[in-house]
DNA sequence: CGTTCGTTTGAAAATATTCAAGAATCGTGG
DNA sequence: CCACGATTCTTGAATATTTTCAAACGAACG
């Protein structure tokens, strides 16, 4: 359906850190600044499995979506990764078929899996932080998990607006307002879902006047508690989407 | 449904190494036995959230399921996890109502998380055994995903009974047998299904020979590439559960 | 200004769940 | 070893949910 994997563009992060958008301030990775390159990608760039074969992905800002192309005629999002996320997916298994691909502008830290080691060697602090942060991706990917076992389509689809109004949003006087990344296509295939389907609980919750929405992306959520309400998981979607 | 959560049956292992059952015999956790206190648990016994709040639980032996008990009246068994696997679930962030459980005889070993970052630090080749671990535990979660997402029901339990079939099956003259240690209940939490369905899909797939049942929890595999047909992803599945 | 792609919506169809009843199995104690 | 009760498993029929298919609509883009 869609595939625009052009070349990256690199450049060296020494050189200056005009980042743009919120990027992960985390005093933990301040070190790796010297040591990791720089990539910035548009919307819809998929990340090289390894340019060179043993390396290490940092989001610094952006989105990133893993996805599993293994099924002919059918993809899955597995992951979406955030600012201070950890892909290492270069290190040996990897699930057949996995892809990475920018689903906004993003940048990426790269450095290779024996610069971070020796890096963490000598700071316990990033040691920990990296420890820590991969367990947060666990445990993140757990409840996506069971998210698709347990909940409706409708209470996925809350479930996920809740995720997007707490990583993205900007509340404006009692709304929360932010652009989906996401095209109905992918967020229907990060649920598990139709994307007719999808389309149906959005109008429904419109309708219900939890959510407006002005253009094809931007949302805005008219009515919080309501969303918490149709989302049975909403604390724990909550609690692993509200920190920096 | 179902909750004997007896106290732990707590051993040193230091004393002896009599192993029961097919143990993980990597080289790199060699080192950790006179670290680590060994546990024997029966079937059915949860893991305590944190005996001393800051461990990591290593499986030796046996099968231990991660479940989610979050959502009221609904369980779901979010990974399995084999010998060899990590539990760092006392590290930070947790997911919410998350618990681990024996689902068959379990040796674990448990110790403290400075003890084996001190143990990571001394011994390079046991840190990068430690990361590839998490690495791969990762991307069976990652494989449990896109089955959950992109298969039919149908297609999921064959792709759970080649898992089995290859993690704990006995192979004898074309045919693989397994003492499935998850009731059909547990089954189902794993694979987001209803426990009437999977009963259906069992009896379907035994009509067709696929299978044969000699006991409740006694599955031989009568044609194993049949059952590989069933599933789309079969070739993940075996590239995951295949190696040691 | 027309083409293309993504989205919306309805009606039909497929898939999976619920409920309820019956059958098989397991553990326990005689 | 057998009988009993409790639990787990199986199965059918009705129901609910979700998908598929098709058509129409809308926005984006050359």
């Amino acid at each position: 359906m869609t595939s625009t994997n052009s070349p990256l563009a690199v450049r060296q992060s020494i050189t200056t850190t005009d980042t743009k958008g919120p990027a992960a301030d985390i005093a933990a990775l301040a070190r790796l600044r010297t040591q990791a390159q720089s990539y910035r990608l548009r919307r819809r760039q998929a990340i090289p499995a390894a340019s060179p074969p043993d390396s290490v992905f940092i989001v610094r800002s952006g989105l990133v979506a893993a996805e599993n192309a293994a099924l002919p005629g059918h993809r899955t999002i597995v992951e979406l990764l955030y600012p201070g996320d950890i892909i290492a997916s270069s290190l040996q298994p990897l699930t057949p078929g996995l892809t990475y691909t920018t689903m906004s502008a993003t940048e990426l830290w790269r450095m290779g899996t024996g610069t971070l080691k020796a890096e963490m060697a000598g700071d316990p602090s990033l040691a920990e932080f990296i420890f820590q942060r991969l367990n947060l991706q666990r445990a993140r990917m757990q409840l996506h998990i069971t998210m698709l076992a347990g909940l409706s389509s409708e209470q996925r689809v809350a479930g996920l607006l809740l995720q997007a109004a707490y990583r993205l949003g900007s509340s404006n006087g009692g709304t929360i307002s932010f652009d989906m990344p996401l095209s109905r296509t992918e967020v229907a295939e990060y649920l598990a879902l139709n994307a007719d389907t999808l389309s149906r609980i959005m109008s429904r919750l419109e309708r219900e006047n939890v959510l407006a929405r002005s253009s094809r992306a931007q949302v805005s959520i008219r009515n919080l508690d309501a969303l918490k309400a149709h989302c049975p998981l909403s604390d724990s979607v909550i609690a692993l989407h509200s920190e920096a």
